[in-house]
RNA sequence: UCCUCCUUAGCUCAGUUGGUUAGAGCACAUGACUGUUAAUCAUGGGGUCCUAGGUUCAAGCCCUAGAGGGGGAGCCA
């Protein structure tokens, strides 16, 4: 009797064994630590009063008297700093001599209730370890305000700054909230190419891709380069937009969405262009222009939002800091409100959606211009829109973020669909304050005739598109979608003015250092 | 690429009408201080005034050219 329950329990663990231990290893996962150290960021959200604990992080700032030594420790799990109290009867003064501002250490001690007011707990220290020795005389970081274009000078280092440090970690949680707002509505992640052959896009100069030998590369008949001999037997670059390959996905997966590096070789030279930025684009099968809209709108607030609920801290001390920088502003430049209530309100409100004919009306009529205070006057339909027209809708007239849609063909891609009235194509820009264009989208245009006729038109070559438009000629549907800069998206939810100090190491004209 | 402003100590910046030895704060070094919060106080070291040329008895300051950076514009996300 006994001999065979045994039996059973064990022919039932032989046959379970893998489940269990699959369901073991998870366990052992989650609970698992690659190293001892506590992160800096538990310390603030679970009691280790009176535990021994090992702390490794870079030292901030040091203080010190004849009695005790203060230093402020940073790991890059938060942006506080936590204490730590060194007493000299304890910890070697040579030793404390070395953790200079930058230094990294490794930190053994107690963590205690703190007599001083700035924090409600410290780490009394046992034993110190310098990890890594920063020299005082030439680290350039200092406790202390640093020029941002300083900073950009030694990009490598930045990240240990309080400004940095939050920008990434609010990057981070942002690059997070797209693929959960997308994985959760059923969108599907596409790894769209890098390198493309199709120049076809109209979006821009192209950086080219060849392994051919520059100084003497293989040339034609006629003298031109014969690109035959190149690796891929043709001209290829990296890609400037995963668009029209998106397209091809959703067609199949019906909603996708990419998220990856986007090359421009434009020479641009402001705070909001990068040669090397990441770029988002949703693109959904059975979507109208304004299913479109209401997807970018919903998305937009969801992932603004996720960053309010995940980096309090960070947002606060961004807060604070762009604050600071509107006191230097002209009061004019001077926003009305904070970078919170900015966030906040972006969120809470509905976008202002109108056509670009009402744009133009509103332009052509308002006091800026019949005082002749914009350069570029607004005087007919079907201009293009300067960013001081779309500053002044968002920015003075509207003061929330505007979809504008239905722009003239003349003035956008040849993919848009066009509408009824022959003027004007099914497309939308987002604009936000501050930030300017943040995405541009349209409802695409799903009829074989018209999309090769505006092709022709545009000088297209439509025979390299032939797998384009093959989702045309076979199983054809309307569908829509958009492209969203995403170091634009970080820009304005940290409040930084240039695009060069939301990703780590910016790509411009003659830039690439690190 | 165009317009515009800027470049002085490791960092942030002042420097008068062209006139003697170029300054401050922070940082650094030394010392003081019984728990500090970018600690404080005292003392000290630290300069190719972006580079090249020019004007002048005399240039950080004026002129020309170049380099680097900021802001704005175009292109766009």
């Amino acid at each position: 009797m006994i001999k065979s329950v045994l039996y059973r329990f064990f022919a039932f663990l032989t046959k379970a064994w893998p489940l269990l231990s699959n369901q073991f290893k998870l366990l052992k996962t989650k609970n698992m630590a690659f190293n001892k150290r506590v992160k800096i960021q538990e310390l603030f959200t679970q009691d280790y009063v009176g535990k021994e604990i090992v702390l490794m992080g870079w030292v901030r700032t040091k203080r010190s008297n004849k009695n005790v030594s203060f230093i402020a420790l940073n790991d890059g799990s938060t942006i506080k700093n936590y204490q730590i109290v060194a007493d000299p009867n304890q910890i070697d003064e040579e030793l404390l001599k070395k953790a200079t501002t930058g230094a990294c250490l490794k930190i053994k001690g107690t963590v205690v209730a703190s007599q001083g007011a700035g924090q409600s707990t410290e780490l009394v220290a046992s034993h110190i370890e310098v990890l890594g020795e920063a020299d005082a005389e030439k680290y350039p970081l200092q406790p202390k305000k640093h020029s941002l274009e300083f900073l950009r000078e030694i990009a490598h280092l930045r990240m240990r700054t309080n400004t940095f440090g939050a920008v990434f970690r609010v990057r981070h949680a942002l690059a997070f909230a797209v693929h959960k707002y997308f994985n959760d509505k059923g969108f599907f992640y596409i790894h769209t190419p890098i390198i493309t052959a199709s120049d076809a896009e109209g979006a821009g100069e192209t950086f080219k891709v060849t392994t051919l030998d520059l100084k003497n590369p293989p040339l034609t008949e006629d003298g031109s380069i014969n690109y035959k001999e190149d690796f891929f037997e043709r001209e290829t670059n990296l890609t400037v937009s995963g668009q029209l390959e998106g397209e091809l996905a959703a067609m199949g997966l019906g909603e996708i969405y990419t998220f990856g590096p986007t090359f421009r070789a434009e020479n641009s030279n402001t705070a909001r262009h990068l040669a090397e930025f990441w770029m988002i684009e949703p693109e959904m099968a059975f979507y109208d222009a304004e299913d479109n809209q209401n997807l970018a709108e919903d998305f937009l607030k969801y992932v603004i939002n996720y960053a309010l609920e995940n980096c309090q801290d960070d947002l606060e001390f961004l807060d604070k800091r762009a604050a600071e920088e509107e006191t230097s502003k002209k009061a004019d430049q001077r926003s009305e409100l904070g970078l919170l209530e900015r966030l906040k309100f972006v969120v809470n409100n509905d976008f202002e959606r109108l056509t670009y004919t009402e744009a133009i009306d509103i332009l052509k009529n308002s006091n800026h211009n019949k005082k002749k205070k914009f350069q570029y006057l607004v005087e007919s339909w079907g201009v293009d829109l300067q960013s001081e027209h779309e500053r002044y809708l968002v920015e003075k007239h509207f003061k929330k973020p505007v979809i504008l849609t239905d722009y003239p063909k003349e003035i956008k891609a040849f993919y848009m669909r066009q509408n009824d009235d022959g003027k004007t194509v099914a497309a939308m820009d987002i604009l936000f304050p501050g930030i300017g264009e943040i995405v541009g989208g349209s409802q695409r245009e799903e009829r074989l005739e018209k999309l090769t006729q505006r092709m022709e038109e545009m000088h297209i070559p439509t025979e390299e598109m032939w797998w384009y438009l093959d989702t045309r000629r076979f199983g054809a549907t309307p569908h829509a979608g958009f492209g969203l800069g995403f170091e634009r998206l970080v820009q304005f939810v940290t409040g930084m003015g240039n695009i060069r100090d939301v990703i780590a190491f910016p790509r411009t004209p003659g830039h690439a250092e690190f």
